[in-house]
DNA sequence: CCAATGTCAGGTTGACTGATATGC
DNA sequence: CGCATATCAGTCTACCTGACATTG
């Protein structure tokens, strides 16, 4: 999964190690980078997992997402907004995967500004077969316990509230 | 920073808790959505920061990884492997980085296959000057103690570890 | 001859900005 | 009228693959 081979040294304890011998703040460069690096593990992870069903995590989360939902549709403002994307993403996103045939565009009852994005039966189908596999990747964490995994997403909260994700 | 405005529940918690109504694997998924959101807000974070400096965190990361090494110079190759970013890549930054003044390109001198990359006067000058601004904004992980962030190190270290990024 | 190094061309993804058509 | 909703065009970063020239 690096790019190369692997080091001999942990890369980011050596460039922790540089940093503190000329500024502050080594142990928030340390973390940083380190969530630099684990998103890229869970990215390809789960991207490798998703490639012979021809998603992408970001076309993933959306078809979960409205599979989730009672009628299986949302708006498209609705869907960027649980997503934390932007709305052109979404429109993006819809378009591809509505050409394969996992979603569906249809009208709103009322409002007709809003469109609305309705999971296919096929959309269910794929998510369930290709959710199996993600859950036995274990989203690139397998090396966690769970309780090492609960740690990190509280962690990881603390830093979504500082940031105003969401009113804890 | 998020999207939209604010949501009234945190969405991770929310899926997770759809997410185990019909699969396992609920903790390991809120820890990897957890993971993604945070890398975008320090990223975010980071690059609101460099901006001025007309500067990409990926960007930042090289010249702060040149200004550690003795001489200020590696090989394209080396850059590549401790970036953990794709020899392409490489190319791609060294290019805008020389087009800002920021690096040069020199000939090897045995290895003639070789291309170093050395900072330069101004490129060290800027790297300090974000550098402080950078420290300033904590990464954007201003919310943990200093304890919560090594202890998020040390969760994602394994995880590297893992992953086979480097022989611990 | 084979391996390593860096570059280039070309394709993919997703994010962003700014403008626009439509409807509340 | 202002505001919301979604889209479109165009730009950007970063990644990847495959090919290539040069050199060890």
């Amino acid at each position: 999964m690096p790019a190369g081979r692997p080091l001999s040294v942990d890369p980011i304890a050596e460039a922790r190690r540089q940093w503190e011998q000329r500024w502050d703040g080594a142990e928030e460069m340390a973390a940083a980078t380190s969530i630099m690096r684990a998103q890229q593990i869970v990215q390809t992870r789960v991207e490798d997992v998703l490639r012979p069903f021809d998603l992408t995590f970001a076309r993933y989360e959306a078809l979960v997402l409205l599979g989730f939902t009672r009628r299986g549709a949302l708006p498209m403002g609705k869907m960027g907004e649980r997503l934390m994307i932007h709305p052109t993403s979404v429109t993006n996103i819809v378009d591809r995967l509505e050409a394969q045939g996992f979603v569906r565009r249809r009208p709103h009852q009322t409002d007709r500004r809003t469109t609305l994005v309705e999971i296919t039966e096929g959309g269910r189908q794929i998510t369930e077969r290709a959710t199996k596999e993600v859950i036995a990747s274990a989203f690139g964490l397998g090396a966690l316990s769970e309780r090492e995994v609960d740690q990190l997403t509280r962690l990881l909260r603390k830093v979504r509230v500082a940031v105003g994700d969401f009113t804890p």
